[in-house]
DNA sequence: GATATCTACAACCATATGGTTGTAGATTAG
DNA sequence: CTAATCTACAACCATATGGTTGTAGATATC
C-alpha cells in the first residue's frame, strides 16, 4: 500500500531527526521557548548553515516549526511528533508484550498434555 | 564529563538504529521469537551480508543479541533498549510538559497584577 | 540612505551509510 | 569424506550526511 510508504519514511525521518544530540538539544531549548535560528546557533559551536540544516531537519520530522517574525525565523518544538515516536515505540513493546503473554499461557495450560506425550 | 559522551553516543546509536524500516521489522520479528540471521535474510529483498549488517547495528544499539547454537546465529529482540528510547523521549516531554504548567501559573495569578500595570 | 543582522541557499568536502560480491572458516547432513 | 549450510568479513561502490565557506535577499537600526 502506498500509505505504508508514508508511515516508513515518516518514521524513518522521526527517528533520523532524533539520531543527533544537537538536535535533540534543539527540541529541547525550542520546547522551553521560541528561539530564532541565529539564537540556536550562537549556542553550538559549529556554522549558522550547520545549525539551519538541522533546523530543516527537526522541521523536516515534524518536531519543530518554524514562525516569520520581521526578519527572524522563530523555531518551537512540537510535543506532538515526540508523542509520535512514543506510540511507535510502544506499538513495538507490544508485540513483545504479547509474546509474553502466549508464553505464559503455554505454562498455564493442563501440565498432563505435555507429560503424556 | 566524560558519561556525557557516552549517554549522547548510545543515544545516537539506538535512534540511528530505529531509524529504518528493515531494522525496525527485524525487531518485530525477534520480539516475537528467535531467528537465525539467514532466516532473516530469505525475508528481506536483500543480500545476507546486508542483513547481517543490519543486524549488526541493532546489536551495537543493545536492541537484539545473539545466541550461537550450533552453526545458527539466534537473533532475540531486547526490549530493555525499546524501554531506554521511551525514557529518552518521555524526558523530552517533560521539558515542554513543565512549560505549560508555568505557563498555567502565570495564568493563574491574581489578574488585579496585570491590570494595574 | 548606509550599515548591520538574519536568513536562504548553493557549492564543496570528508566521512558514514547501505547496499553489493567474493572468499574463507565452522558446522551439519548425506 | 564430501557436500551443503550458516556465518564472518573484506573490498568495493553510489549516495547520504554533517560540516564548511561564500553569496545574496529581506528586514531592522542608525
Amino acid at each position: 500500500m502506498v500509505v505504508d510508504i508514508k508511515i516508513r519514511k515518516k518514521s524513518d525521518d522521526l527517528f533520523h531527526a532524533l539520531a543527533d544530540s544537537t538536535r535533540r538539544s534543539i527540541i529541547r531549548h525550542t520546547f522551553e521557548r521560541e528561539h530564532s535560528v541565529s539564537d540556536l546557533a550562537r549556542f553550538y559551536p559549529m556554522s549558522f548553515a550547520a545549525v539551519q540544516k538541522h533546523v530543516a531537519i527537526l522541521e523536516r520530522a515534524e518536531l519543530v516549526t518554524k514562525r516569520r517574525s520581521g526578519r527572524e525565523q522563530l523555531v518551537r518544538g512540537n510535543v506532538l511528533a515526540v508523542r509520535e515516536a512514543l506510540e511507535l515505540l510502544e506499538q513495538m513493546e507490544e508485540v513483545w508484550r504479547s509474546r509474553i503473554d502466549r508464553m505464559d499461557q503455554i505454562l498455564a495450560e493442563d501440565p498432563k498434555e505435555g507429560v503424556m506425550k
